[in-house]
DNA sequence: ATAGGCTGTCGAAGCGCTTCGACAGCTTAC
DNA sequence: GTAAGCTGTCGAAGCGCTTCGACAGCCTAT
């Protein structure tokens, strides 16, 4: 292995002045520089990782702790995390994976011993018990999702009450009147998590504003799942005409039951999804949806996180806003015989 | 921060018996054991990873690589990702995330700067350029996946030959005759992925061998790349009686499809997947499928690469023997009219 | 001509840990 | 009673790097 030492011997120069080069934390003439740089690519030299994070104190790596759960969203998820990942090298930062497994100790574990810079987290509950550990260290961090409380905290997240205003929106100008909700597994609001609440919230206060009835209902994916939800929205609500989907895996199944039903997206029914692009336009009907950017997500958060790692102070909320598009599952309301 | 002198200081011994009491490498009396680590609970010890890194050039950490494409099976890296990072936790050890975006390179400075100590590589290409350098390196590494030429290597994969031969023998026993494979889609086969080929040439071999008519077309997912695939299917053999699915985001469409075209799943025509236990039963009928065993690979690849570690040598190249569970979307060949 | 300021380089200290050799104080074997 | 062997502990060296202060050599302003 090479170590620093070996290419300030083989270019002629100090220890000190090799690390300036790569630094570059003073100045270095042109001749000298070139000289060390050349060194260092004849002998392939790497610096050392745990030398570097001892001596600087910096490791150069991001904590990015993901949900363990596998039951949800699992593309956005996965989406983030590569964007992360390909942001944070694009700064000069590794990525440390975490799962939630480990909980808050994950969260003492890599602040105490130096492990990683900084931390991102994901699936953030609305009260979640890591939260009171971020702020009690100087470890910058940045949350993707909104926890309730944010005072303290660095997030990043899409404008979720936005959405569900938008879709609300988006079917009451098309001249619907009555709206079913198809949400996130009943798990998902019992863990409290940010975006399903704050989805509802949206949804129905725009609904209220607008004079809409709303009907929300939790959804399991799955045909099953979706069939007897289905069955009971329409025995409670028989007039309903719109639907605002957010669980990803009850789509397919709800447009295929719409279907079988005689049911047919858009002309009775319509659809409107908080899904990512490629599940809306690989759908048997391409969706009307508000996408979920995962990638300006990730990408943000690594931002975000750099800019506070550089001592660059930065906002403390964004929200980014939802984009509707239009596409083949949602059109004007029937007329109402 | 807290350093390893302080907790040494507070127990009132010297650095190096902290150290030998945490990592046991020498004997160390009952009654000094206990001051220390109650000194280590009190003052929050955790031990710097850098420090610790340079002195005894181990990290702790092992090196993930994910294919950096989202366009295939998500859930299943998702899954693989998560069940080696929850089993490397449990062996001591942390993940850091890479992107195959570097490419070759991020081997490089992965073994150059130490900052990992072993590697799992995923999403392995028949020919892989990353291979050479593994070879090159006495770092060690395990694929997930599996390359042409495996000597030198450590493998841990599916046994898709095997996958396809099952799915073959299912739809044999059952009377199929003429049978289509629906494929990953051609960029997968273009790009030399292993799996992809492999269950092929276990398809074609199973059926050469039982007398059956195989035909093969790779597709895109979605809707209307499999209704061209289907329709061209049909039209090259109508007398297709057996499916056998490979690409996750086709089998919904194809399912659609073949409903509305009157075909009854699995009165007319018999359909298995190779995918994920959850997309099986979650599917709008039950599906007949070889599940893709995630988690076991990724926690086999994890214990292969521990053990190699810990200097205890292992098998070469781990092959999962495939199991087809028989749901409801196959059954007995129509019989000919 | 001299003080002051740059620029480019070096040496040395030190980051927090592991690990090797040394050794004090015992026990056991003859 | 002495040699040999354990057991438990300590001190010191060193892992490869960063960074601080020092300073030689030069330029500029007075």
């Amino acid at each position: 292995m090479v170590t620093l030492a070996e290419v300030a011997q083989h270019a002629g120069v100090s220890a000190s002045t090799v690390s300036y080069v790569l630094s570059g934390k003073r100045s270095i003439s042109t001749t000298t520089r070139q000289r060390v740089e050349e060194s260092i690519r004849k002998l392939g030299y790497h610096p050392n990782a745990g030398a570097r994070a001892l001596a600087s104190s910096r490791s150069n790596i991001i904590a990015l702790m993901i949900p363990l759960r596998t039951d949800m969203y699992v593309p956005v998820m996965m989406e983030i995390a590569i964007a992360v990942a390909t942001s944070a090298r694009a700064h000069g930062y590794d990525i440390l994976l975490l799962t939630g497994e480990e909980g808050p100790d994950a969260v003492r574990r890599v602040t105490g011993s130096g492990l990683a810079d900084a931390m991102i987290l994901m699936d953030v509950e609305l009260d979640d018990e890591r939260l009171p550990l971020l702020r009690g260290t100087d470890q910058p961090s940045v949350l993707i999702g909104l926890p309730a409380d944010t005072t303290g905290l660095t997030c990043v997240d899409l404008d979720f009450r936005a959405t569900g205003a938008l879709c609300v929106e988006h079917l009451a100008s098309l001249g619907h009147r009555d709206i079913a909700v198809i949400g996130e597994a009943p798990a998902v609001y019992e863990r409290h998590t940010g975006f399903a609440e704050r989805t509802l919230d949206g949804l129905r206060t725009r609904a209220r504003e607008l004079g809409l009835r709303l009907l929300h209902r939790p959804c399991e994916g799955g045909y099953d799942a979706m069939s007897a939800t289905l069955a009971r929205v329409f025995d409670e609500r028989p007039g309903t005409t719109g639907f605002v989907v957010q669980n990803e895996s009850a789509v397919e199944p709800l447009l295929a039951l719409l279907r079988q039903q005689g049911r047919a997206v858009p002309e009775d029914v319509s659809v409107v999804a908080v899904c990512p692009e490629q599940v809306a336009v690989q759908a048997s009907v391409r969706l009307t949806s508000v996408a979920v950017p995962a990638q300006e997500m990730g990408r943000h958060a690594v931002e975000q996180l750099v800019a506070k790692l550089d001592g660059r102070g930065s906002e403390e909320v964004v929200l980014l806003a939802p984009e509707l598009t239009v596409r083949a599952s949602s059109g004007p309301a029937p007329v109402r015989p």
